[in-house]
DNA sequence: TACTATTCCTAGTAAAGCGGTAGGAATTTA
DNA sequence: TAAATTCCTACCGCTTTACTAGGAATAGTA
C-alpha cells in the first residue's frame, strides 16, 4: 500500500489554506480546521516540522496564528510532502545504499531510484499558488464556507 | 513514509528469478531464496496473489516448483506491484471518490491522481525481460551465486 | 506401499507506524 | 488579571509489517 499519510493530505490542505490567506496577516489554526473540517488537535503536530523547515511562520499569544514565510509561488508540493512525510523515495536502499550489501549490482533498485524521480518531478511540478488558483477557480458545492 | 513494503520488493525479486529460470522448467523456492538471500517462509506469502493474478503456475510435489505463466517481456513491474502492494494510489479517495465528501472539488485529490498516474506509467515501462537483461549485462560482485 | 520433496493453508506474534486525544505550560494582547 | 492562542509532552487503541511455525496435501520415486 504505497499510501501517503493524513500527515502530507492534511498538511498540504492546511498549507492550501495559509496559500488562500497569504498577506492577510496571520491564520488561526482553529479556521483552517473548521474551513478544512480537521481537529485542531491534530493539525496542531504538522506545525512544527513546517516551521523547522521555514515553510511557515507562527505568532504566539492572543491574535496571534500562522503564516507563509514566502509567497505561494515559491512553495511547491514537493517541499509540503517531503517535509511532512520523509524521503520520497519508495526504498530506504535508494537514499542509502549501505542498507543492502546488494546495492551496488542490484537492478530492481534502480527502478525505485527512477521512481523517486518522477514522483519528485511530478509533486516540484506544483506551487501553493497553482492550487489556489485552481481552487478559486471551480465551483465547490457543500463546502462549509 | 511513501514506501513500497517488502511484499513489492522481495517479490520483484522473487519474479526476477523466474524470469532468468523462464522456459528452463520449474524453480524452488528454495533456490530462489537462496539465491536472493530471503527466507522461503517469507516468499511463501507471496506467491498465492501472484498465482491468483496469472503472474506464476505452479507444480506441486516432489520436483515441483515455479514458472511464470507468460514469457518475462509480458510482465511489468506494474503488474507485480499492483498485486503485492494493492492500489499504486497514494490516496484512497483517487479510486473510491465516495470516501471523502470533498472529492467532486478538491484540489489536492487531483494532484493525487496525478501521482498515481506518473507512477504507474514509470513502473509500467519496465518488464521482467529488461530487468533480466539489465541483469546479465551488469557485473555483480560479491553476489551469492 | 512407503518415503521424500515440495507446495499449500492457517495461525501466531513482536515491533512499528498511524491517527488521533489530552493536559497543561508559555506567550501575547487587551 | 483575563482571555486567546501557540507550544510541548505524553498517551492510546488500532492496523500494518515482517516475519516464524506447524502441519496438511500432493506428487514423484523406489
Amino acid at each position: 500500500m504505497i499510501r501517503i499519510s493524513t500527515k502530507g493530505k492534511y498538511g498540504t490542505r492546511l498549507m492550501v489554506q495559509l496559500a488562500m490567506n497569504y498577506g492577510k496577516g496571520p491564520m488561526l489554526l482553529k479556521d483552517i480546521a473548521n474551513k478544512e473540517n480537521l481537529s485542531v488537535r491534530y493539525l496542531e503536530h504538522l506545525i512544527p516540522p513546517l516551521k523547522s523547515a521555514h515553510l511557515v511562520h507562527s505568532i504566539r499569544g492572543a491574535h496571534g496564528g500562522y503564516k507563509l514565510t514566502k509567497p505561494p509561488s515559491d512553495i511547491t508540493l514537493k517541499d509540503i510532502i517531503r517535509i511532512l512525510e520523509g524521503p520520497l523515495s519508495p526504498s530506504e536502499c535508494v537514499e542509502s545504499p549501505d542498507v543492502c550489501d546488494r546495492s551496488s549490482f542490484c537492478v530492481t533498485r534502480d527502478i525505485w531510484a527512477e521512481l523517486e524521480r518522477t514522483i519528485s518531478k511530478t509533486l516540484a511540478g506544483h506551487t501553493l499558488a497553482d492550487l489556489v488558483k485552481k481552487y478559486l477557480s471551480t465551483p465547490h458545492y457543500g463546502e462549509n464556507q
